[in-house]
DNA sequence: TGAATATATGAACAGTCATTCATATAATGA
DNA sequence: TCATTATATGAATGACTGTTCATATATTCA
């Protein structure tokens, strides 16, 4: 059995993707890096909520950022993400096949 | 990109593994199937809480019942959610080594 | 330098959620 | 049937969190 405090960590971790905001910018940005204003826009998330969450992914390590000239672009810190993501998808497309029987 | 709808779904099956109850109930039945109070003497929470957090896992179809006598005997629904609790420990793992460095 | 644009952030508010407490339901054994 | 044991659940509460609004910071360009 693995120790509390790491099943908390980790815990802390799947928080980061169990937000509709937060998964759908990483989501976004499984497709391609991209900067504030166009995650905002193609969201149609207010700038400030954007920018909110993309801090708390910021802190979390799950995305890394780079700054050209007073944009700011986001992209995926690492495959890891892509991953979860990917595989949560499947997993609840299954879910929705095995109700359709 | 994923619609708004599937992904918010995915934030909701992610939101199932982000609590520290949650998640530690999950892992303990990683191991072997487990009565409800095992569980919660085993990870020292009340009864009740255990058992309102058992009661989630359920309707989210994570955790499947059997009932033998008075006694409920709670397993895990599939092998996704062991393989996603096992991703999501070796990515925090990898995580801390990568601060030792 | 001043206006416009891009991003970040603090405070406040509303909604969500996990635990506790008390109690209900159900099954067993005497 | 009555006491005991195992589990479930409703209400209340305190804590947490995501958004909004207003504003700050930083960069570019005229």
């Amino acid at each position: 059995m693995e120790s509390k405090e790491l099943l908390t960590e980790l815990g802390d971790f799947f928080k980061i993707f169990a937000d509709p905001t937060r998964i759908r910018i990483l989501e976004l940005l499984t497709e391609k890096e991209k900067c504030v204003g166009e995650i905002a826009e193609i969201l149609e998330v207010s700038q400030s909520a954007v920018s909110h969450q993309l801090k708390i992914l910021r802190l979390a390590n799950v995305v890394s950022t780079e700054k050209k000239g007073q944009m700011v672009t986001y992209r995926l810190a690492d495959e890891h993400i892509r991953i979860i993501i990917q595989y949560g998808l499947e997993h609840i497309r299954e879910e929705k096949n095995e109700k359709d029987l």
